[in-house]
DNA sequence: TAAAATTCTGATGGTGTCGCCAGAAAGCCG
DNA sequence: CGGCTTTCTGGCGACACCATCAGAATTTTA
């Protein structure tokens, strides 16, 4: 029952139609103002519907989830393995990841949403931590590939990752509050920054 | 009735364990998590009673965020003032910023729960995006002097600021998920980093 | 076409939250 | 000591939310 195969023409269209929604209701109105009833609206069904094709809503959110992580791999992975050298690699990775920004705003609003908002029980870690730790480990192999061909000085990867990440992350929270933000500018700088920091030093 | 000489002895030992009482709680549970009635029980004393010396949640939220700010900034603009060049007081900007979330621990998480939790009503902007805004400009500052006397190179200053509050805010989350996170080492790294990254290119 | 399976509706019950308030307790002062 | 003010208690009403469900509508199957 998971794969798209197994599943009705209905329920395939549905949950599409339902995850778009969501992304809509996410992007325009944030986490907490995001109640199925809001969600139910914006498609024009009842919300017992999203009940049924979801189970509930922690498991659409998944599915939201899901749906944006896969649209921003598609975009970023390939482009990144296509450089012939680290360096490269890492101004692939910046650049790809805020054109990801630029093409797929709403999409991108509510996964940062998500992940920023979302709770599980108390006392247990929170739910998106593990795609955090993800993302730094995949941008660490960039790093230690340029650290291997000598093209990269020899910093902590660990901590430079994280503070790339953090540069990148800024980034839909300036998009958010600043309509006519310039994202080529940032990308740009970006690049010439984080270039510089990590070269290896004449 | 605002400034704290005009307020009774009780008045400012409440206000002052209410606050604190919330800080524990907004760390240790996060924002969702953090009721009237959690706080009132972590100071064993009723709900009304935090209405009573504040109004309500919202002006106690509000409460929190000046004392925690408080907090920092008199940590960090003496330091920062004090050097004698733009390269060391960018310097002493990140040292200080990350010694502070060593030393004040609870209530920097409790800011951040805060400032990326809080909502107002829908249609108007975040009620925190101004205390960000206010902080890019604030480092801007430091690398405006930098540019002007030819320390620094000529990137842009709000893309440079951006990427260092970035890199900067994304070191609570870590704090967060990996209690055994090495500061000290992340601190080195960041002044490297951005060292080199805003360097007067030879 | 009739039965069966799927999909949908709209209301209801249960939970959790905040603000409010009547009245009690405690502190202050003449 | 006795009135007055400050401080506090604990419960209640109002609100928003999600899951659930009986039954209706629709689609598929035989």
């Amino acid at each position: 029952m998971v794969s798209p195969e197994s599943r009705t023409f209905i329920e395939q269209a549905r949950r599409a139609q339902i995850i778009e929604c969501a992304i809509d209701v996410l992007a325009e109105h944030g986490y907490a103002r995001t109640t199925m009833a809001r969600i139910a609206e914006q498609a024009r069904i009842s919300t017992g519907v999203i009940s049924y094709h979801f189970g509930g809503k922690r498991q659409l959110i998944e599915a939201v989830v899901a749906e944006v992580a896969k649209l921003a791999t598609d975009m970023m992975v390939p482009r990144i393995l296509a450089q012939p050298n680290a360096t490269e690699a890492l101004r692939a990775y910046l650049e790809s990841n805020l054109e990801f920004m630029r093409v797929h705003r709403k999409p991108l609003l509510a996964l940062v949403e998500i992940v920023t908002h979302a709770t599980g029980d108390d006392g247990d870690p929170h739910p998106y931590a593990r795609q955090a730790e993800v993302a730094i480990s995949d941008l660490r192999k960039v790093l230690d590939w340029g650290q291997r061909s000598g093209e990269f000085r020899d910093f902590d990867q660990r901590s430079m990752a994280i503070t790339i990440r953090g540069a990148i992350d800024a980034v839909p929270g300036m998009l958010l509050n600043d309509p006519g933000f310039d994202l080529d500018l940032l990308t740009r700088e970006l690049v010439t920054t984080f270039t510089l920091a990590t070269r290896r030093q004449p």
